[in-house]
DNA sequence: TTGTATGCGTTATCAC
DNA sequence: GTGATAACGCATACAA
């Protein structure tokens, strides 16, 4: 490997002048002396360690990201725009994918701070029990950016789910339906706890009662949208509306109903959450609850990066929904 | 930040010996010692700093990771399994987006030099020029290892794309087909430039001459799927058949054959590439050819961590692919 | 405008 | 079994 002192031998000058010009320093270089150095610089191919810098300055310019599953069009959302605004701001991620597993939580968790990354994300850590570890140290250096709700006391993004729900749930009862099902995420799950409170608010306020066969629990697959949808079809007295809690799952459960004979929107009404990108090029556009995942990515970023510079910031931080109309929902049959 | 000499002095021991525990090291450490040292270690809340400890050994467990698009469902699956093998191996990955942009990649690269990442895998490299630092180096400590068919000399894991198409489009002849198009990616992506000619060659096989008005540029996005079908039915003489280069184009393709009235197989029949995973519980299950993506960055990894350790790899490592039937296809009406 | 010396937190070498 | 010390690559305080 080429050091800082190739460089200033090959140059003629000390490794100090190098550094100097190196970090782009205001302490005055000769004209030449810099041309000098620079040539050297290209010529042996240097970068400057990283690390050694590390060392010294304390930074290390890193960002954690911990994500349940980048395969999931919320956390790749996410991922994205953390990872385009921590480019931007000269940071780089680290990306850990827990599988919702505590253990693989804990070891990344213990990765990152020997990595001595300035920042911690942690997204979807409300389905799992958040490592214990990360709150002996909670005014350490490391500042830590929760995405969601988490009932734990973070600086965290987040958006008002109860809300979202509600008025999509509004939305189906406007249009008349009175039989409207639900398909959850995982019990432990924030996200999903929110939304199934949005959709009884909704309910209640409607003085409907919520019948508990309506409500069958998913986990954010296309999978479990087929099946619940199948499971809330076979009923005796099937929904006509389904509230699923993302679009993969309204997406499986269109499948569902296309499966058993039903027409969407005709026989059954289906809305989703996240306004997937590709959601206006399916077969059925799915009416759904944007969640700006970019956005919430961004923000956590910039969050973190406000605490390393102790500016004050607005915590929890919400960002906006908005229920899109697409083909998927229609008045009762 | 607590180091190793609060260890040490806590508990009454040399630093030596608080590393030899540390690094579970065969040097002889009472017992005693053992417990008095994990003790401290636990009760100052203790991590290595992991980049002082690069400084001595070389090795910092990284592994950088270069994609056009995490949002994209053939990189995420490489992602996924690239992290997911990393963390088996003990490595981190650092991920980052190019946005096809040589300028990010370029700058990305920097980052990853002067990190002293131990491996960086490239994914997406062949739609962008590769940044010439790359080659100054080949031999240097950092092992490449490029995703797909670059034109350039560095151990890759590819799929046989010419030979994936061939057979895709083989599939459509043998249904029928005479009238066959083909919706590609960008022209500069190897990717596509190799599924357009293994179409090519199967019509040529079948002794049909390709029309030029058959091959429409797409973007591997469904925008440009739903677009190019568009264009390629409003021809007077339409293709009973369309080749997409994926699954989100052919899903695109699939909803503009809806939307221009026509039915699916029945009609026109789509095939794409990538197999994504929501695609079995789509409107239409798109006939499309597997592609091992998560395989494909697991075995990147891999060979990034063979190379690290001087073992002789196979390259360009093959992986394969396979056709799978879904309801898209049918007879030419 | 340039250079010397010190130290960041750790491992490795050597001595005890 | 244990410990003192040099070295890793760099930035910084200080000196010239």
């Amino acid at each position: 490997m080429v050091t800082i002192r190739d460089v200033a031998k090959k140059a003629g000058v000390s490794v100090t002048t190098v550094s100097r010009v190196l970090n782009n320093s205001d302490h005055p270089v000769n004209t030449e002396t810099r041309a000098k150095i620079e040539a050297a610089i290209k010529e042996l191919g240097y970068y400057p360690n990283a690390w050694a810098r590390h060392l010294i300055t304390g930074r290390t310019s890193i960002i954690g990201l911990m994500v349940p599953d980048i395969t999931n069009p919320y956390y790749y959302g996410i991922a994205r725009g953390a990872e385009a605004a921590a480019h931007e701001l000269g940071y780089a991620t680290i990306m850990g994918n827990t599988d919702r597993v505590a253990k693989k939580a804990y070891r990344y968790l213990e990765l990152l701070r020997e990595k001595r990354v300035e920042g911690i994300i942690i997204a979807g850590g409300g389905s799992i029990n958040l490592p214990p570890q990360l709150f002996v140290d909670k005014s350490g250096p490391t500042k830590i950016v929760l995405i969601g709700r988490h009932g734990v006391n973070f600086p965290s993004i987040r958006v008002d789910n109860v809300k979202a729900a509600r008025e999509a749930t509004d939305y189906l009862l406007r249009l008349g339906h009175q039989r409207i099902a639900i398909i959850t995420g995982m019990q432990t799950s924030t996200t999903s706890i929110d939304r199934l409170e949005g959709y009884r608010k909704a309910l209640e306020e409607a003085g409907i009662n919520p019948r508990p066969e309506y409500v069958v629990e998913g986990d954010f697959t296309a999978k479990s949208g087929y099946e619940g949808a199948n499971r809330l079809l076979s009923l005796s007295d099937p929904p006509t509306a389904i509230v699923t809690v993302n679009d993969l799952e309204g997406l499986g459960a269109v499948r569902g109903c296309l499966d058993r004979g039903l027409r969407v929107p005709d026989d059954v009404s289906i809305v989703g959450f996240d306004r997937i990108e590709m959601l206006d090029y399916s077969y059925i556009r799915l009416t759904s609850v944007d969640i700006p995942t970019y956005e919430i990515g961004r923000a956590a970023v910039q969050m973190v990066v406000d605490l390393l510079h102790e500016k004050n910031v607005k915590t929890p931080f919400y960002l906006p929904t908005k229920l899109v109309l697409g083909e998927s929902c229609g008045p009762p049959p």
